[in-house]
DNA sequence: CGTCGGTGTTACCGGTCAGTAACTATCTGG
DNA sequence: CCAGATAGTTACTGACCGGTAACACCGACG
């Protein structure tokens, strides 16, 4: 199932075929297809799983620095950035839900959730360390991170999107961050 | 071939087939295969096409607002938000290069191009109107448009890109419009 | 009138892929 | 040792899709 993620992730959910998830996983079709209905079906339980392992990072990011929320933003920011700058391919999320265009997937409403609680997660951190637009500068954070992981499927790793560090930190210093000058 | 890029569009470049897109545009397989070597040719034409529209259109957005640059920008904002308002289904490049995980896909090389062309653009347009970090500017503009038309996807109108215009607009205001006070 | 470039039509090939059936092997717990 | 659950194997179906072949059609131009 880990393999099935990767190969998902690498290839898209389009472009990989059960057959070589199991083959690539050391065992076969018949086995995976007595653990998960369909194809669709393992598509969401995968997306499901990252979903989870999204939350258990932000609690261990909250965790990691009690009581700092602005130490908590910037951890959140070097997260996203070696996101970014690794091999991997853009967002699980973000891909599956461009390469499934038919609204009614279950996949989307997974994929919606978490993106949802991703940006208040976000808002709350920067309501929290005191930023003065914490909305609109969540708002923001978030749509970079997207818009990186997407760039760097467009450009590749030298493009825009490995500014992205530079560029958060210039929204909470100066779009949200007015608090700090007061 | 007009209804090619909207089908690819619509269903993704990987979800719908050439007889489907011969069929809705009132012809057939054969007759498109005259014009086109392959699919993935047909893919890198609409591509081209759907870049040469984007030359035009920031080619026009300049000539709207001579010598005002302020205005273009605020023009290219615009002009951009109604890219997300819109039904459409995000960036025809950016999704095309989500569902073509090969990078070695000619449409790769299109895309790139389009992209580093249009980052340059609006780094163009941002040190004109006198930005204090036009870099940077363009670098966030860049990818905050890129992160609404991906987020759209995943959740919906009514999630951030919905405030695209405002975010786009505090950034050209506080980040790099330092100028401005000076 | 003839022929020639472009178009439509039908049928087909080869490949891939999701999903299933039937059978066998292996390991478990009692 | 036996029973039952789990996993492996092979082969198959049915559908879809990219691409091609062969042939009939129609308009233009000489």
């Amino acid at each position: 199932m880990t393999t099935a993620r990767e190969m998902f992730h690498q290839h898209g959910v389009r472009g990989v075929g059960i057959e070589a998830i199991t083959e690539a996983a050391g065992t076969n079709k018949m086995t995976l297809y007595r653990h998960f209905a369909s194809k669709d079906d393992l598509i969401v339980e995968c997306l499901q799983r990252a979903a989870k392992e999204s939350y258990l990072k932000w609690d261990e990011l909250e965790r990691q620095y009690p009581g700092d929320p602005k130490a908590q933003l910037h951890s959140w920011i070097e997260n996203a950035a070696e996101c970014i700058s690794g091999d991997w391919r853009g967002c699980e999320m973000a891909n599956t839900a461009v390469e499934l265009a038919d609204d009614d997937h279950p996949a989307k409403r997974v994929i919606e959730e978490v993106k949802k609680n991703h940006r208040n997660f976000l808002a709350k951190l920067c309501a929290r360390a005191g930023l003065d637009q914490p909305e609109l500068a969540a708002d923001m954070l978030g749509l970079l991170l997207e818009g990186a992981r997407i760039s760097r499927q467009s450009e590749g790793q030298e493009g825009p999107s490995a500014r992205f560090k530079r560029m958060a930190e210039e929204v909470i210093a100066t779009v949200g961050g007015l608090a700090d000058k007061a």
